[in-house]
DNA sequence: TGTACATCAGTGAACGCGCGTTCACTGATGTAC
DNA sequence: TGTACATCAGTGAACGCGCGTTCACTGATGTAC
C-alpha cells in the first residue's frame, strides 16, 4: 500500500526527486503503518523492532534513525494514528444535540448520536480493534495511551449525562452516571466489534439496539 | 503462594514424603500460575518460557519437562484455568429462572442472573482479566480457547432469549438476538472490570444498572 | 547556472545478549525379589 | 522388612539463533559561493 503511495508520488512528478525531509516522513509513516499492521494481527506487545522493519520494507537499523527503540514507536503508533480515532470519536460527541434529546426528539438524536459513533469506529477496523485491545493491558506506552483515550471519552460521556440529567431535573450519583457510561461505551464497542466480525450487518439494526438499550437504561 | 501450598503440604507429613506424581503435578501447577500471573501483567504473548520458568522458581529447561513450548502451556492455561471461569459462569446461567423472568418475578430474577455472573468474575479477577484480553487476540491457543468460550457463552444467552421470547409469544429474529447477547455480555463484563479498577463499589448499585439496561432492551 | 562541500537518511557488517532447545547427569521415588 | 535395580522429575552446561544496538560508510539531497 505504501509502496503504491510512493510509486505514484514518483511517477506524478518524475524530475523532481522528493526532498530529504519528505522521504524521511514517508519512511516514518511506513514503519508506523507496518506496525499497526502487526499490532493488529498480534497484539502491541507482539512484534519486535525488526519485525516491523522487514514489514515495513527498509533494513533493520533504519528502525533507529526514526525511533529509539520499540517503546518509543509504539507512542508515536498511539499519537499519530490512535488520536486520529480519537478525534472522530471526539467530533461524534460534539454533533450530539442534547438539547433535542431531552426535547422534542430524544429518539432520534439518540440514534444519530449512535450512528457517528459506530461509522467512526468501523471506518478504521485496525486502531479500533487494536484500541480496544491494548487498552486492558497493563503497561507498555500504547496500553496507557489508549486507556488516557478510554478515560477521556468516559469523562465527557459522563458529563453529557450529567447535562441531560439537570435538563430533565433527574437526581443521580456521579457513581451511577461512570456505570452507565462504561456500559453504554462497552456495548457500543462490542456490536462494532460484531459487525466487523461479520455477526450483523445491518447498521441501522445496530443503531436501533443501542438507542433502545440506552434510551431505556436512562428513563 | 504455591511455595506456602508445597512448604505446607511439607510440614503437615513431615514423615511422608510427596509422591512423583505429586511432585510433578505441583511443579506443573506452578507454572501454568506463573504463566497466568504474567499473562495478567502484560498479555499472554508477553511472556517467555524462561520468564515463566523463572517466575515459578524451576531452573529453565524444566519448563519442557512439562510442555512442548510456549504455545502448549497457553493450551494447558485455557484448558485447566479459564474453564473456571467458564464453568462458574455456565452455573450462573443454568441458574437462571427462565420462568420466574418471563412470569410473576422478572426483576429479582433479572438481578440473580446478574448477581452470579458478576461473582463469578469478580472472583476470579485474573482469569477474568486475562480471558477479556486474550480473547481478542488473533492466534495463540489461548486467544482461540478464549473466543470458544466467548462464542459458546453467546449462543447460551441467544438460546436463553430465544426461550423467554417464546415464554412471552414475542417475535425478534436471531441477528437481533445475537446483538443483545453481544451488548448484556459487553456491559456485564464492562461493569465487572470498572468494580475491579475500583470506579465502582456497590454491588447492587451494579446489578441495578445491569438489570434495569436488560429489562428495559428486552421489552 | 555551476561547482565544491556539508548534511543526513538509509544501510551492511558486526557485536553482545537472552531465549529456545537439547543432553547427559543427579538424586529421589518406585518396584521386583 | 531389606536390598538392588529401574524410573524419572528436575538440573547445569552447552549450542544455535534472532533480536537490539552500534558504527563506519554510501549516495542522494541541500547549500554556499
Amino acid at each position: 500500500m505504501t509502496d503504491v503511495t510512493n510509486a505514484r508520488i514518483g511517477e506524478v512528478m518524475p524530475g523532481k526527486p522528493l526532498s530529504r525531509e519528505e522521504t524521511k516522513a514517508i519512511t516514518r509513516r511506513r514503519l508506523i503503518e507496518a506496525a499497526l499492521k502487526l499490532a493488529d494481527a498480534g497484539g502491541g506487545r507482539s512484534f519486535t523492532a525488526s519485525e516491523v522493519a522487514r514489514e515495513a520494507g527498509v533494513a533493520q537499523p533504519t528502525f533507529y534513525v526514526h525511533f529509539r527503540d520499540r517503546d518509543d514507536l509504539l507512542k508515536a503508533l498511539g499519537e499519530s494514528q490512535i488520536d486520529e480515532l480519537r478525534q472522530e470519536l471526539a467530533r461524534a460527541r460534539a454533533a450530539i444535540d442534547l438539547e433535542a434529546m431531552a426535547g422534542g426528539h430524544p429518539d432520534e438524536a439518540l440514534r444519530e448520536a449512535f450512528r457517528l459513533s459506530v461509522t467512526a469506529m468501523l471506518e478504521h477496523p485496525m486502531l479500533f480493534r487494536v484500541y480496544v485491545r491494548e487498552r486492558t493491558h497493563s503497561d507498555s506506552p500504547l496500553a496507557r495511551h489508549c486507556r488516557g483515550i478510554a478515560d477521556a471519552l468516559r469523562e465527557d460521556l459522563v458529563t453529557d449525562l450529567r447535562t441531560l440529567d439537570e435538563h430533565l431535573s433527574r437526581d443521580r450519583s456521579d457513581a451511577e452516571r461512570t456505570m452507565l457510561a462504561d456500559a453504554i461505551g462497552a456495548f457500543t464497542e462490542a456490536l462494532g466489534l460484531g459487525h466487523l466480525d461479520g455477526r450483523y450487518d445491518d447498521l441501522e439494526e445496530i443503531i436501533d439496539v443501542l438507542a433502545r438499550f440506552t434510551r431505556s437504561a436512562l428513563a
